[in-house]
DNA sequence: GCTTGTTTTAAACACTTGTTTAAAATAGTT
DNA sequence: AACTATTTTAAACAAGTGTTTAAAACAAGC
């Protein structure tokens, strides 16, 4: 937490820490408020209700889970080169920030929750660098695999983001310690890598 | 819900749904009560606490999670054959149970939770299968690419449980129905198989 | 100094939480 | 019938919930 910031930006640092390590229904105003430092009042005073609080750090969230890969495909490189990068930085990005994807999943589920909401208006930004042109060009070319864009998103999506949300289930099964999860997943990372890449771009020259 | 069940039962049906519907701290045991038409006193009649009620749903989760797919193994099949099926049926199970592998994931990275607890032994069951034994022979056979089974397991549990986890993020950010995602998990199913099975079970004479 | 507006505090509000209690209803046995 | 043990009920409990209030502390301008 920083130093000098001021008491509201304290208070929106606390909620989004302990609304992403425990969520909407598994935390109270005051945990925020002591977890800031500052008076219950105050989360009330500035954002005036709990709910509108978790508004505004779920829509922020959403964001950092949407763009954190945007920069990846304004650079100058092959498709299947920036695929590759793309799954490493995601991979590096979910390391950092491995309650993520459980939480914008957890609370997209939640009925009263932030079900409905424009999200649609970051993802047009991933649209906007043109990554789904350039794979649509690619598949009549031959280049890639004829695959609907929305399959294509979903295989990377569950590549990458099942096994740092899976973590604490996948240590307890097969008995690991953080270090060897760690391990686990860096050499997952590479077959991951792998499948997909020969998945989307098949080589018609293929002796292995 | 049954009709003859008793106050039990239907008191654990009810938890059972509310519980995976909401997770432990989504829910409270009055609304649980409710929903198993019966006095609030009544959960803590039969089950002494919230907690043990919800430790008695949770233990059953995780063992219709892990055991869901137990009866593939046994039968006579090729290991490429048996991974298509169990594809298949993981698939249906999660169509008909979407929740699960969120809730189990969730509360098994509450702190207070679950996270201990000896989960090791209904997948200890299903080596007893011996489906991982056949996978290491035919690594050897050079049949089966060498890959960790970890990474494996987490290969198949990626592609087959987070679609059906990041449905409602899905369905928000393509601004699909319940129907036309219903038909886009169809047509991934197949992509999941083709890709795994080729990933896993990669084929010498490869002219397509 | 006093006066303005903003920020922070402790206390209270009404309500929900998990859990317990003690009485009532029910079933079972002789 | 009466006595027993079990099941169900409504009510109460203390603690915690989100939120509001009204007074205090603080800052800035005059």
């Amino acid at each position: 937490m920083k130093k000098d910031a001021t008491t509201e930006e304290k208070i929106k640092a606390a909620a989004k820490e302990v609304f992403l390590a425990k969520g909407f229904a598994g935390c109270s105003s005051r945990e925020i408020a002591k977890a800031a430092g500052e008076n219950v009042a105050l989360v009330n005073y500035y954002f005036r209700s709990k709910g509108q609080l978790f508004e505004l750090i779920f829509k922020s969230a959403m964001e950092d889970f949407l763009l954190s890969m945007i920069h990846v495909f304004n650079s100058e490189q092959s498709l299947e080169q920036k695929m590759r990068i793309f799954i490493e930085r995601e991979f590096e990005f979910l390391t950092k920030h491995p309650e993520l994807p459980s939480f914008i999943i957890n609370e997209m589920n939640r009925e009263e929750g932030c079900a409905a909401g424009e999200h649609t208006i970051h993802f047009e930004k991933i649209a906007e660098t043109g990554i789904f042109n350039e794979c649509i060009k690619a598949q009549k070319e031959g280049a890639m695999r004829e695959i609907n864009l929305i399959s294509m998103t979903m295989l990377i999506m569950s590549n990458c983001q099942y096994p740092t949300m899976a973590k604490n289930l996948m240590k307890n099964i097969h008995q690991l310690n953080d270090e060897e999860y760690a391990l686990q997943l860096k050499s997952h990372q590479s077959h991951v890598t792998e499948m997909l890449v020969n998945y989307l771009f098949p080589k018609n020259n293929s002796t292995k």
